[in-house]
DNA sequence: GATGGGACGACTGTATACCGTTTGTTGCAT
DNA sequence: ATGCAACAAACGGTATACAGTCGTCCCATC
């Protein structure tokens, strides 16, 4: 599934429709995802399906029984803590790459804080938050990285999204408090040291993981 | 394709098949892998094929172009240096979470060494390296810390094979150095605590990347 | 009522066939 | 010689079909 721009193919739809489902938590975690009953659903045929399912548990979205069936991931507190980790270890050296970079051109970033201002909507905001953060690993210019931080990135979609539905309707307002934070970060790239950077990434994704209620287990 | 240990699927051979391939040089950089000449040389159809080929790109030693056609990868100087910065940064992190568990127990440790005093060849000494690194990793305790190492491994191991073809005959004498630089790592391990073996783990791998004879590029 | 077995159903694994597209090449015109 | 255009072979994307496997439910038997 080279994802060819040009001309979406079949097995990117299915991916794109299984993922939104999954990420809209219209697939309950542990729900089995059979080949035929969603290829028939989609209106193709089971070879793209297939792929798709083998590209989402590529990003963690999906995983495989050992008898070869797939099942919309379950997330536990553990798993979360894993996560927490890997960005803690990704994050801040992508910051002390990606100083150089920004100091030059912090356009993107800006207009990323600009578009969180007026987000509308959670869901908005936790999209244009992990897009910030992303921003900085494809501007760290190491490719590899940016692509690690990719394969768990649909996990931390996943894991937010079943956070705020849980907590729906309690008005968390983090628009101002993302962007604030997100503007802070941006001048230690305009003014510090790449290594100074570095501490001030770990420094926000540590607050990040501290701003986030808690999520009771659902098994 | 969730391995199966039971039963290697066909999927599972045309991968290991085209994998030893790739690793022994036999199918050169930049060559062209299609899928009906892989699936006639293996003996399977297409299918198998086309997933192994999907897997390879995952674990690096495969890249598909933009019209969905896969390459053997090459790499560059760059890229080597960004594989560098990958382990420097995954690898530390791992030292510091497994150096509690390795306090418990380090016999498989120990026993890696104890096999690669006894190599034989260079390639045996490097698979015995990575099997070493990979087992901090995995004692680690960080699943998804592991599947990130993973996918990276297989670059390290297309790039080491390269290096080696390259200088053959030349008599490379790592054994007892790779040893000997183990066994100070696990020395740490037994008696250091978890940020000193962190450290230790960083410095092991600048040390391993000065060791490496530079390769000329081959473009 | 408990238990063993067999047929059915739901899936995945894989082969084959078809079609559209890309690619490399040949031959023509400039 | 050089650029271009049509053509042919190669190749990937996808549908369909069949085979194999795993679990399950029901019925016959003890």
């Amino acid at each position: 599934m080279p994802s060819n721009p040009a001309s979406p193919t079949r097995s990117d739809h299915a991916f794109a429709a299984l993922r939104s489902r999954i990420l809209d938590g219209d697939l309950p975690p542990g729900a089995l995802l059979a080949e035929s009953a969603a290829a028939q659903e989609l209106g193709v045929s089971r070879v793209p399906v297939r792929e798709a399912l083998f590209t989402l548990e590529r990003e963690g979205l999906v995983e495989f029984s050992a008898t070869g069936r797939a099942y919309v991931k379950e997330l536990s507190a553990r798993d979360f803590e894993e996560l927490f980790v890997l960005r803690q270890t990704l994050e801040p050296v992508a910051a002390r790459l990606a100083a150089p970079v920004i100091q030059k051109d912090s356009s993107r970033l800006i207009r990323n804080i600009a578009a969180t201002r007026k987000a509308r909507s959670l869901s908005e905001i936790t999209r244009l938050d992990l897009e910030f953060h992303e921003l900085i690993l494809e501007l760290s210019g190491n490719a590899r990285l940016l692509k690690l931080w990719r394969s768990i990135r649909g996990e931390l979609d996943l894991w937010l999204g079943r956070l705020h539905r849980q907590h729906r309707g309690k008005r968390l307002d983090t628009r101002e408090q993302t962007a604030a934070s997100h503007e802070e970060l941006l001048e230690a790239f305009r003014t510090q040291s790449p290594n100074t950077c570095e501490r001030q990434m770990r420094e926000h994704i540590v607050a990040w993981r501290e701003w986030l209620p808690s999520v009771p287990e659902h098994e």
